[in-house]
DNA sequence: TCTACGATCTGTACCAACTACAGGTGCAAG
DNA sequence: CTTGCACCTGTAGTTGGTACAGATCGTAGA
């Protein structure tokens, strides 16, 4: 299943550059508990595989997506419980495109009283502006 | 001549109850400066009238529009200064929504890839999900 | 070997835009 | 006189990071 190359032990800087990812996000996500505590060097420097490439990826997909962490959390939770289901998980992602729609129809809703107001305006150099008066309303 | 008639005093709970905002960030925005230090009574508390109301009740519609305290800032800086044209607040306008464009573009392609992901679930008691997989790549 | 420099470590502060709470006063009714 | 609410202040918590200070580590050049 996983792919382990016996070279690929990466510091935090590595991690970040392999993934995009903020350096300082990293260990943001491991505090939250979102990325598990990885292994140390005697140091105290962290060390990575693989594995923590890929669930960071998946945790900036699901972000790029527009979870929440405490979404992603959730998502986590039942995949490494190994209890995800594929009803379970398509429920989630139905109930956050709710979510994703309701944002969608408010900015929509916005864009148009917006576009509406300055569409009336002189454009002129007078203090009178329909969308002050609409926002004074 | 009654002091009831036009110039109705209120309170802080007053204000809030008249414009729908919550108690406490009445007194955010006077912190930050988006509503003026109101006159007090002899033992302190905040007395405001109509023009408190009509100034809160603008902010409140700017932020409802999805413009940014900072935004907001700027158009009262303008008013207050007497110094805004049309043109001028026109522009401000058609600025921020081109942000919001670009919000309702960005929630756009994110539907569409959940939606399109989650079409392809069986919705089955089994572990493995298209949905997983897509956020795995 | 010494030293300089970069990478890493930790904790903590900062951002928006609020919201909430603790602990203290004022004021009017019962 | 006491109860109880409205008000006051400052400060902490929220979400999702980002940034910085100060200490330590590790390695490359002189």
């Amino acid at each position: 299943m996983s792919i382990t190359n016996t070279g690929t032990a990466l510091m935090r800087a590595g991690l970040a550059r392999e993934t995009g990812c903020n350096l300082e996000t990293i260990r943001y996500y491991e505090n939250i508990g979102v990325m598990p505590d990885p292994p140390r060097t005697a140091a105290g420097h962290r060390v990575y595989d693989e594995s923590h490439v890929a669930r960071l990826r998946f945790v900036m997909r699901m972000r790029e997506l527009g979870f929440t962490l405490e979404e992603v959390r959730g998502f986590l939770a039942l995949t490494d419980g190994g209890t995800q289901t594929c009803a379970e998980v398509r429920d989630r992602t139905e109930a956050h495109l709710v979510g994703v729609r309701a944002k969608i129809a408010d900015l929509q809703r916005i864009e148009r009283v917006l576009a509406e107001t300055a569409a009336q305006c002189s454009g002129k150099d007078v203090p009178d502006c329909p969308v002050l008066d609409a926002l004074a309303l």
